[in-house]
RNA sequence: GGCUGGAUGGCAGAGUGGUCAUGCAGCGGACUGCAACUCCGUGUACGCCGGUUCGAUUCCGACUCCAGCCUCCA
């Protein structure tokens, strides 16, 4: 019975599907002006898990995440670096999907453009004007008209009254009410805008969510996710727009990401703190990053840290330790214990990585013992390992190709460690211990540690 | 100030009204030419003060502290 969070009533409860079988699951992505940080990368690990593991259950996930492809901050940026929106949009786009798959995140079922549905947001914005949820300003600019939507703050617990006297108001102000936001933005000139009835201009951030998850998923759907800064403004936005426009419930379960923090503080890009993805993977195996994303409860705040990379480092190596001491079988069927009910029980439970993961070190600890034992079952629980892990997008590099790693600037390559260690390997067997220990102690120099085993001797890149 | 969430052993991090989380690190032992891996053993942890209870880290109330949102941010 699978329970989930959900932002809207503050409490975890039975998720039930709008139709049978089905998960229709719509998450904010990324507004692509700049290279993703490791935020990004939390909220992409997230609900890749989530969606891999709903998937595994038998259910048939639509997994939609936009793209905002147009904004003050692109437009601005494209400005700086003397590129058009398109060439610095088309850049980093591109740039995302190539951390997504180095984190082993697939790619969601459609990605929407903001750019690429500028029609369908023209209609929805039509169509709250003519139900009196949204107007034209003189300015060429189209507003929502917030104090007419009366739940407004559902999601967030805010009141009207309060947002109205703590709102600020700017100077030149066309907006009837502080609290309105803006649909459409009438152009400046020389920037990008599209044709619309209220004159050249451009969507606002809001509306493209509202308009794209109508398109890719319908009026209603099962989840909308985010990251930790979109329940407000952003969701109880989407939530006006939607269910004003639509005349129905938006979406059942609101999931939201904990943030990831610096210290004592979040990640972002306002305060500058932040570290990009790509900048961590070069000095982390992204299996290493992934697993340090779902070492924590997806809600819970992560603190960023050398430490806890080094750690999921470590974790990660007991895994593989394990899965390279025995080939697994083909399936784990035959297998009496708990410990799949067990990892489903804890993933079941709000998606409970952590406790997930605790099950599955369980299960390494049984499968040592029965390879060090001899048992018949170890082919079977490495299998069962493999299966569980795969569930979640882990363990499923081959345990070589983690443990040897790549060879860096500066390393051994792994034809010269192979070399070393025939050379040691020699020295054994005419037993020169000296010579031997000579060439480990340079290997352990250089970062390779061995491993003499019944068939031979392997070996491993200290990362 | 308002709205959310949190405070657990050296660190990370789950969970529970009364025997065990789990991982990393540490210590002792086994294995090993030496190691590594692995195995066995090993830790008076639950912010503070009250209350409920036979019994509370877990339930209730107050307090302190921390974080997120309330402005663009995942």
């Amino acid at each position: 019975m699978l329970h989930i969070y959900n932002t809207l009533t503050n409490s975890k409860t039975l998720f039930t599907p709008i139709e049978p079988g089905k998960i229709r699951m719509y998450v904010c992505g990324v507004t692509v002006y700049d290279f993703c940080h490791i935020g990004h990368a939390r909220v992409m690990v997230a609900f890749d898990v989530i969606t891999r593991y709903l998937r595994a259950r038998g259910w048939n996930v639509d997994y939609v995440r936009n793209i905002t492809d147009v904004d003050d901050k692109i437009i601005r940026r494209a400005a700086e670096n003397g590129e058009t929106v398109e060439q610095l949009t088309e850049r980093m786009i591109a740039a995302m999907h190539e951390d997504e798959s180095r984190l082993n995140v697939l790619r969601p079922d459609q990605e929407p453009r903001a750019t690429a549905h500028i029609g369908d947001i023209i209609d929805m914005v039509s169509t709250l004007i003519d139900k009196g949820f949204a107007y034209a300003a003189d300015n060429g600019d189209v507003y929502y008209r917030v104090e007419k939507f009366e739940s407004y703050g559902r999601l967030t617990n805010k009141v009207i009254e309060d947002l109205r006297s703590g709102a600020r108001v700017e100077v030149g102000e066309a907006k009837e009410s502080p609290l309105d936001f803006v649909l459409w933005k009438a152009a400046k000139a020389g920037e990008v805008s599209w044709e619309s009835p209220w004159g050249a201009g451009r969507p606002g951030w809001h509306i493209e969510c509202s308009a794209m998850s109508k398109c890719c998923l319908g009026d209603s759907f099962d989840i909308h996710g985010g990251g930790p800064d979109l329940p407000f403004p952003h969701h109880e936005n989407e939530i006006a727009q939607s269910e004003a426009a639509n005349g129905c419930t938006y979406a059942n379960f609101w999931m939201h990401a904990g943030p990831v923090r610096m210290g004592k503080e979040k990640m972002s890009k306002s305060l500058g703190n932040f570290f990009t993805i790509r900048e961590v993977l070069k000095h982390y195996n992204a299996e290493v990053v992934r697993y340090f994303l779902a070492s924590v409860h997806y809600r819970s705040y992560i603190d960023y840290s050398q430490d806890g990379l080094k750690e999921a480092q470590s974790a990660l190596e007991r895994f593989y330790q394990a899965l390279a001491s025995v080939e697994a079988a083909e399936t784990s069927e035959g297998l009496d214990n708990d410990f799949e009910s067990r990892f489903f029980e804890a993933m079941d439970d709000d998606f409970n990585t952590p406790r997930a993961l605790a099950v599955l070190f369980e299960l390494v600890s049984e499968l040592n013992k029965s390879v060090r034992e001899g048992h018949a079952d170890a082919p079977a629980l490495a299998a069962q390992l493999k299966q569980l892990a795969g569930m979640i997008g882990l363990l499923e590099q081959s345990p070589r190709a983690f443990l040897q790693g790549e060879a860096g600037e500066g390393d051994l390559t792994s034809d010269e460690v192979e070399a070393l260690i025939e050379q040691r390997n020699q020295a054994r067997k005419d037993k020169d211990f000296a010579e031997a220990d000579r060439v480990r102690d340079l290997l352990a120099e250089k970062g390779i540690v061995l491993k003499d085993g019944r068939e031979g001797t392997s070996w491993y890149r200290e990362q």
